[in-house]
DNA sequence: GAGTGGTCTAGACCACGGC
DNA sequence: CCGTGGTCTAGACCACTCC
């Protein structure tokens, strides 16, 4: 029963670089594009080796936190999306996950996202999600991809709840990081079905009819289900 | 296809290190508890410094894909988790998120998990969740914090949705690390009308109400975001 | 005692960015 | 040119685990 062992797990040296800084952001004494001490400073204020202080910027920076600029110093950043991307990438190559699951939490995020987009949209937003189906309706391919994108973020946008946002773009990352599965999808995309979609969902976040908005939603992710199943 | 390394971004010396381990998790040469090359053996077949090794070492770990055990060496491990919520806790940190998002969040997860749970539990499972309500209402204080949390689990467990209760519990997480929360929700777990909820809850579960079910739920969550509101 | 992680020393050189 | 990150050298000592 010794009490000596209050840090039970972790007296790592690199942990008091972590603590430090996270004391400096806590403080507000850095902020975003804030430049955090250089490395040699932290070696000495913190009176550890220079490899110690890498070993913790390192975490940080694939936290997502911190950004190394080669020759300027390490600066405070805003990339935690990435951060979610990489592990989610992770527990797919671990066999921890698969395409299936990830399709299945996308698809309610955004209904979530949706039923408060629904509720918070401006008169802006609902002009802009006319504008994204016109585009749609009259683009080239390439154009119909483009807004397809845009409709999902403009949901997810007037969502409201920035932790949505992040979780959407980090699968959808994964997703895109996988080509086999954009081929499919891109060949699902080029049909007057999926454009008559995308035209419901907007038609119906446009005029706050939630229920038939869901549904179309609904059909939406069973559509790229069957594209990712085989 | 593979096109001639695009490294647009990072020639990293450690960069490698993660391509080789991830190449070995890929072709199945390591998997979970098992140990890969000591940090003096990847020095030589990198060739590259113990420094730059230990730095690729340390993102893995705080990944959640590999585990430092001193004086013995650096095991794969599934601990994904944990690496989600200290992403989640710096979100917070860094006022990108809170915790109204956070159990926004956790609602529709769940709610979500509810509804594939509920086609998919066993009889077991049923068994399961009459045996919990009955600890629930039988049980002291700390009987009835076990089974509310056993409640929650079974119905992850049972959506057969890993990513859902991987996300879950690294929400969980964050709220519990947040002392004054824990708290007010102790608090209101010691009343009549949460047990009653709980009891719903299971019971909807078993008989496989959905929407009598999901209303519990809601009300469940709303419950929580007036605790956490102030 | 051998192997391994954790850490340090005391430098060094390169590449990059800004003055 | 100077400060900074990126990397390396060539060791070293400690603490831990296993045999």
């Amino acid at each position: 029963m010794d009490k000596e062992s209050v840090q039970a797990t972790s007296p790592k040296a690199y942990d008091q670089v972590l603590e430090y800084l996270k004391t400096l952001i806590k403080n507000k004494d850095i902020s975003y594009g804030g430049k955090i001490p250089s490395e040699r400073e932290l070696m000495e204020t913190l009176r550890i080796s220079r490899n110690s202080v890498r070993e913790a910027l390192r975490i940080l920076e694939h936290t997502g936190v911190l950004e190394s600029r080669h020759g300027k110093g390490n600066f405070l950043v805003n990339r935690m999306g990435e951060s979610l991307s990489s592990v989610f990438s992770m527990l797919v190559l671990m066999e921890e996950s698969n395409y299936r699951e990830v399709n299945q939490l996308r698809s309610v995020l955004e209904k979530q996202a949706y039923v408060q987009a629904s509720a918070l949209i401006s008169e802006e937003g609902k002009e802009k999600a006319g504008a994204i189906i016109n585009r749609m309706e009259n683009g080239d391919l390439e154009e119909r991809i483009r807004s397809d994108h845009e409709l999902h973020h403009l949901v997810f946008e007037y969502s409201q709840n920035r932790l949505l946002i992040l979780l959407t773009d980090a699968l959808s990352e994964i997703i895109r990081s996988e080509g086999e599965v954009v081929l499919r999808q891109a060949a699902s995309i080029d049909t007057e079905e999926w454009i008559a979609l995308h035209k419901n969902i907007a038609i119906c976040l446009i005029e706050g009819n939630i229920q038939e908005g869901l549904l179309a939603l609904e059909e939406h992710y069973e559509w790229l289900e069957r594209d990712i199943k085989m």
